[in-house]
DNA sequence: ACAATATCGATAAAAACATATCGATTTCCG
DNA sequence: CGGAAATCGATATGTTTTTATCGATATTGT
């Protein structure tokens, strides 16, 4: 019995997209090998790191001095991460954050695809937003049981973030992407991953935060 | 001469803003005090964690049995990540998802403020989106530079990123928010900050697909 | 056929990060 | 006042992640 499950990091998790994106941007007729090194390049990553990956990653295995067939490995990282699949979710929020969420075409690149919103405001709902219908938000559980919908996405406000994640959890979801910039609970067994805005805009921030202050400590002593 | 710049691991600087908006979320007359451990229980975290976190933030630090005073916590906090200043950006693309960040009122509680829009789309142009003036991209480098903004945000598609990126370094910004699904190329001295939606998709869809192939093995031994 | 080279896979070392533990300090309460 | 309880700050330990190193192997060019 196999269990390769276990043997990829988070970190690796958060590359191997990055490293599908770059396989998937490659003119498929001209590029038939890649290597880690080659990767690594392109991604200003470690040279090691991204064999590493990919080992955990590749059926076959790669090539002494030539590397990866391109498009197994593709197929290798899609079956990987369960792109094969197609993934269905419901998007709970329909603000303008929710309705970027629709409108973005790109997921189905990533097996994701929304096939219902929900919205509070029963002015919106019955409505079609970018071809998927809208419901009222008391339809949630109900609605998406019967779907058997596996992703609930909160686009919804802060405040309203825990009650509607009861509500997914409740209806038989079993990840949540939550973009609502608070802190849910949740159980065990469910998997929240936060699309956490604030944490980028912190990083950035502090960044030109820790330029200033070198600026002005370089002026006190000059 | 202080260096408390480097103390701060970027972990912990993911985890500050949440610290922040737990703490902004609290009712200010009834919580006076806040501990590691209160912030520990509510963001599930661990209590030392939040500990040294704290320790390296706040300027008065926390006293036994009492914690911290909550707003001087926050505004240490604030201080920490550079919120007080107001740091002005500029954001390219205003497709969905260019619209809905020109249309998040959010960003003023991190101290961002979109202060121009540009798109290649000249029909788009002299338009405002949400009260911000949108100019076309040939203006980009020019007007920026003259703007004396620090902040790029890119939300155009994977083709174009690295080309507006270059435009933007060339004015002269000091970071990118890239929400992009590609890697970047820059000067050092530039941070690039990936909002990674790929990689969240890519940690739930592989949360499924691993309770997915454990149910499989289950019932091949059953 | 053979040497040079690029890459792999594996193992080891280093760095970053998280968690546990302990004494010291403050507050609360009897 | 004195003991119990909660928290702090610091140090130590454990875990995860990254990076370096090394021998083995496939390809290329002579």
């Amino acid at each position: 019995m196999v269990h390769e499950g276990s043997a990829v990091s988070k970190q690796a998790l958060r590359r191997i997209p990055f490293y599908l994106n770059y396989l998937r941007s490659l003119p498929e007729m001209e590029v038939q090998n890649v290597s880690a090194p080659m990767i690594a390049k392109a991604l200003n990553l470690n040279e090691v790191q991204v064999r590493k990956d990919l080992a955990a990653i590749s059926s076959s295995g790669g090539r002494p001095k030539t590397g990866y067939n391109a498009s197994e490995l593709t197929s290798d990282i899609e079956r990987f991460l369960g792109y094969q699949n197609v993934n269905e979710a419901v998007l709970v929020g329909t603000g303008h954050l929710g309705r970027a969420l629709l409108s973005y075409r790109g997921f189905e690149h990533y097996g994701l695809e929304i096939i219902a919103a929900f919205d509070s405001d029963e002015s919106i709902v019955d409505q079609d937003i970018h071809g998927r219908p809208v419901f009222p938000v008391y339809k949630l559980v109900d609605l998406t049981r019967r779907l058997n919908v596996r992703i609930g996405i909160i686009a919804v406000p802060a405040e309203a973030a825990q009650q509607v994640c009861d509500m997914l959890v409740e209806a038989g979801v079993l990840a949540i992407w939550n973009f609502a910039p608070i802190h849910l609970t949740v159980p065990d067994h469910i998997l929240v991953q936060n699309e956490n805005m604030a944490a980028s805009l912190a990083i950035l921030s502090r960044h030109l935060q820790e330029m200033f202050d070198a600026n002005e400590s370089l002026d006190n002593e000059g």
